[in-house]
DNA sequence: AGGGAAGTCTTACGGCCGTTCGAATTTGGC
DNA sequence: GCCAAATTCGAACGGCCGTAAGACTTCCCT
């Protein structure tokens, strides 16, 4: 890399990952080995073998393996985040008024399901928060549980799409949205890879995404 | 209990409900115990103590800690399945031709969602059985993956009340219910309970039966 | 009453786990 | 080139785990 790239790079990319490298190399041996073979099927040694560095390593730079498993779903969590709440907000502007029930369905679903495609970046990260959501500490299932601003900002556009829908319409009709999403596992992964033969893997997760949309939205219709 | 009352349920109860008390105890205080915090977070000591039974039971009636899991799992879902089939059996003898979309979801939906009502009997079995779904040993998730007959008699029925449906159509969507009803979790119980102050928690768990069949059915009708 | 099978109990083995400690090494500012 | 801070390393500790072996008790059938 020549001097300018680091430079540029250095003040686009987050403080996290400019640093040491050995942390860096085990925060995303970390998020693969959870994410294929759970939390507790990981071990200290396993993360700290896979990255190829030292096993004091876990506990040096996070703390304890608990705290490495809250500080990857954290970021992770921000990032999916941010995603979703930019195209919220760019469905806010395309539209005059409160944007249609597909466009605010089509900004929680369409970043998580981009993540999917096969070769994306953040395929693993994906998996890992899925994981992370139903398997994760105490400590993330109360984050998950009491901070509920994000998802507040989706049911919030809801209502004003559909005025007619009691908040608990929403609210359920809302969770029973992100189930469909959760319940990608990775059985449904491979079951993708079978229908996909002899199509391109990246039109295969825009298709799943219509499906999803589709039966999503049909469910707010009624 | 009297002679009579004994010989009358020695006939109904399966022959595994009248084996040594032990291993009904072990059996019991291991599914309650993997709903409520996991498999890989409970230990054999912990069962052992939890049904007041000595440590070397579930090794000496179930052979390790992983096939009793597994028998768990295996018996709770015949049961399960023998419920939705049945449902299944009557809504076909209910309707000449086929049934309609409706009454073949009601029929996968109606038996875990009764079993969820806070008084149930089979209430921790189902918590169980979501648990199982996604923790599970590799052995559970393949038979899970492989033993699909069961599920087919749906997707079948399904095809058979939407002739205009591809397979794939059919399958994605039964997926996607199959999903929505996965993701009942414990946090989704507890906001259950918050909701429903006031009412008697039946009528809840009627009224989230209700919420599913109706988002589930639109999403067909698309 | 006796004897064999079935069940229960105590005890402990071997192993993997997360974490820690002190020494060795590398890094960065002067 | 030097010193202090930061990092890496090897090694080990205490603990909990699943499982097994063997002695002991209970039950049932003849």
């Amino acid at each position: 890399m020549s001097p300018t790239t680091d430079a540029a790079a250095s003040t686009e990319v987050e403080a996290a990952e400019t640093e040491a490298a050995t942390k860096n190399l085990v925060f995303v041996a970390a998020e693969r080995l959870f994410a294929l073979h759970g939390f507790q099927n990981v071990s200290v040694r396993d993360i700290t073998a896979a990255a190829g560095v030292n096993l004091a390593s876990v506990n040096y730079h996070f703390g304890s393996k608990d705290a490495l498993l809250f500080e990857i779903f954290r970021r992770r969590t921000a990032e999916l985040n941010r995603e979703r709440a930019k195209m919220l907000h760019e469905a806010n502007d395309r539209n005059t008024g409160s944007p249609p029930v597909r466009e605010i369905l089509a900004a929680l679903l369409t970043p998580p399901l981009r993540w999917l495609a096969p070769d994306h970046e953040r395929r693993i990260s994906l998996q890992f928060l899925i994981r992370a959501r139903s398997e994760g500490t105490d400590e993330i299932r109360n984050v998950l549980k009491t901070d509920v601003s994000h998802l507040r900002r989706f049911s919030d556009a809801l209502l004003r799409a559909r005025p007619d829908l009691s908040p608990e319409d929403v609210y359920w009709r809302l969770h029973f949205t992100l189930g469909m999403l959760h319940n990608n596992r990775f059985a449904e992964f491979d079951r993708l890879n079978v229908l996909s033969e002899g199509q391109t893997s990246e039109s295969d997760v825009v298709a799943l995404l219509e499906r999803m949309l589709a039966f999503a939205e049909a469910g707010f219709k009624g």
